[in-house]
DNA sequence: AAGTCGGGGGC
DNA sequence: GCCCCAGACTT
């Protein structure tokens, strides 16, 4: 009672094959194809301008580390002016391990996950104190020493500052790669990683890995993007299979331009006898011949953010030169927002929003070490703010004082008052200052 | 393997 | 609104 797979149909090609780069010929023609056109047609970078010009190995090492920290997850557009900013008051890894961590987090807020600025400071230091001012020259040292570098960003920087020979497997070459190979598996699985990782050591140039690696990049960015993938501008469309099964398959001599390009029927990678009899690269379902090449790779679904209410006071005293001043104090270094200042806030557990309220007031309090009626809170109204994971909804209150001998005894509490331009350049998170 | 950790570009 | 971005780290 148990549905037999059909025998894996006669193919002149194994079915593994259809998912990899086995011709060496191939493999000059795309690694050419793609150099030229980079060569031709990139982005003028502020890294990129460093990485060219700056012969000392040690500075050209920290600037690609600095960009590629700030690439993760973070579009190009959004880094620049935060990398210009960087790289001209910390130029070398030693400017920036005598900077302070205040420092650092002022100079990141707006950027996002906050981790990456602390562990690029912590990795500086160590690199001062403990690596005598060298910063690693290999994959694996920069791997093993820099905190906040795993496999990508180790690879990236290995490759482009150091000429190191390997794959970067970002979320653009994971596309581009699931495209050229039509591989149409989830791409977050373990197997199919690990295949990509493989595909992206075989075919990097070895005489140039680190503009092949930003190729495949940039290729990702500006052409084959994640939906309305531009084709007709690709350097390798004729030798992309997810192209060809969309486009190409219907026509009269696709027959025969299957068998050329070494693209069997994808039955015969579903039903492999290959791998136990199950395709690791291929879908587990039948095949939806009305996929487009914008649907590679396949995307796991994704989970609905948590629904948080914070409850948070807006409290000004007035400044001594005119003007009203704002109360922050500094949350965790750990977890959401690590170190950043806000206002006095109480997460909001249950539905009893009345009740909250005093509790809100004695956060106050406890941050001013005063006795406050809450009365004197006043709402104001709602903001959102959309984590990637959590749908965030801000309940503001205010509290206006109108003198301020009453919040300038000694504080125990890590608190500060800010003036309305003070707060713009603060270590503050955009929703705090939405 | 699943969560945690931000913010914005571009459609 | 939604997807995704030159991911790493913890649990």
């Amino acid at each position: 009672g148990i549905a037999v797979p059909p025998e894996p149909t006669t193919s002149s090609f194994p079915p593994s094959l259809y998912h990899t780069f086995s011709d060496p010929a191939e493999v000059v023609f795309l690694r050419s194809h793609l150099l030229r056109w980079y060569d031709k047609d990139k982005r003028e970078l502020p890294w990129r301008t460093l990485a060219l010009t700056e012969s000392d190995i040690n500075i050209r090492t920290y600037a690609v580390w600095v960009s590629e920290i700030m690439l993760q997850q973070t579009q190009v557009a959004t880094v620049k002016d935060y990398y210009n900013r960087w790289m001209k008051r910390w130029p070398t890894v030693q400017d920036l391990a005598a900077a302070t961590i205040e420092e650092v987090n002022q100079m990141w807020a707006g950027l996002g996950y906050y981790s990456r600025g602390r562990r690029l400071h912590e990795g500086a230091q160590k690199v001062v104190l403990e690596l005598k001012g060298q910063m690693p020259q290999t994959v694996d040292d920069l791997l093993k020493q820099l905190p906040g570098v795993g496999r990508y960003t180790a690879s990236a920087i290995g490759s482009i500052a150091l000429g190191q020979v390997t794959g970067a497997v970002d979320g653009n070459v994971i596309r581009v790669l699931c495209r050229l190979r039509a591989i149409g598996a989830d791409s977050s699985s373990p197997a199919v990683t690990e295949a990509l990782w493989r595909l992206a050591n075989l075919l990097v140039d070895p005489e140039r890995s680190g503009d092949f690696n930003q190729a495949m990049m940039e290729l990702g960015a500006r052409v084959c993007t994640p939906k309305g993938p531009l084709c007709s501008q690709c350097p390798v469309q004729s030798h992309c299979r997810s192209y060809h099964r969309v486009h190409v398959k219907q026509e009269q001599s696709a027959k025969e331009l299957l068998g050329k390009l070494d693209m069997p029927d994808i039955e015969d990678c579903i039903f492999s006898s290959v791998n136990s009899g199950t395709c690791s690269l291929c879908p587990s379902e039948p095949w939806d011949d009305q996929l487009g090449v914008q649907n590679f790779p396949r995307k796991p679904p994704k989970k609905a953010p948590r629904a948080e209410r914070t409850l948070t006071c807006v409290v000004t005293r007035p400044g001594e030169a005119g003007g009203e001043e704002y109360l922050l104090v500094q949350r965790p270094n750990k977890g959401l927002l690590a170190g950043l200042w806000e206002f006095p806030s109480v997460l909001l557990q249950e539905d009893n929003e009345v009740k909250q309220k005093r509790a809100l007031c004695e956060e106050v309090n406890r941050v001013l070490r005063s006795c406050f009626n809450e009365h004197l809170l006043q709402y104001v109204g709602e903001v959102v703010h959309i984590f990637s994971h959590i749908h965030q909804t801000y309940v503001v209150y205010s509290m206006r004082l109108k003198d301020r001998a009453v919040t300038q005894q000694t504080p125990t509490e890590k608190r500060q008052w800010l003036t309305r331009p003070g707060l713009q350049e603060a270590a503050v998170s955009t929703g705090l200052k939405k």
